[in-house]
DNA sequence: ATAATATGACACCAATAGGTTTCGTGTCAA
DNA sequence: TTGACACGAAACCTATTGGTGTCATATTAT
């Protein structure tokens, strides 16, 4: 049912600033887009082509009401998000011992380890 | 101690499926630019390109050992995007209400609601 | 019917991003 | 010391991005 090929991914989406406001306010409001793009100091075309990023990332879902396109949030997406930043969760847990590895080895032996060619 | 005013942020440079991989790459080895790159299909100095963006960013760091300068993670700036990430949490955790709202207006009342201008 | 509104589609433009190749420099090995 | 190696810097190219303005169309209000 969500077999659209996207054109944009969650991570383009949301990388940028605007996009990500776009987000946060959409979150739990409706809006029609010249009423979103009063929030914006740039054109209503600009603001529309945003949406239609965060729609093709599926973080946004329209309907239309009339005359209007009215948006909302789909937080959905965002697990893959969730998802990918939990392969590091573990990392930054572990940083300390990493860093006592980092430190260990410092710059006393410049030359071979790991698999150098 | 970490002042240095980033020109690249997380959001962005996470955005590049190159890079994402990259980050994997590096998650607990430490490696010089010459190996890293014999993963990509990419020549060493667009490769080096992108561990710039990732250093910018603070998600790698880099350390001189005699010629080469080897990378490694530093997983630390993306606990932004989690704190980031975890504001939305609750939104698709009551994805399903929302979902009910959404419905539930319809398109019997397409006139006034919220803050229209 | 006519005018106003909401919006998407389009053409366009400047800046940025992602890639290339070439060159200079520092470091290591013979 | 001479050559090979690892790398960053620089100049350059093309596609994409983020923005603009204009126009056509659908819908609503008068």
């Amino acid at each position: 049912m969500n077999a659209s090929p996207q054109k944009h991914d969650v991570f383009q989406a949301i990388a940028d600033p605007t996009r990500r406001s776009l987000l946060k306010l959409l979150v739990d409001q409706e809006m029609p887009v010249t009423v979103i793009s009063g929030h914006y100091p740039m054109s209503r075309t600009a603001v529309s082509k945003h949406l239609r990023v965060l729609a093709e990332a599926g973080l946004v879902k329209e309907r239309k009401v009339g005359r209007e396109t009215r948006y909302r949030l789909d937080p959905e997406p965002l697990q893959e998000l969730k998802r990918w930043l939990s392969y590091y969760e573990r990392y930054w847990e572990n940083k300390l011992s990493a860093l006592q590895r980092f430190v260990e080895d410092d710059d006393s032996n410049p030359g071979i380890r790991e698999q150098s060619p």
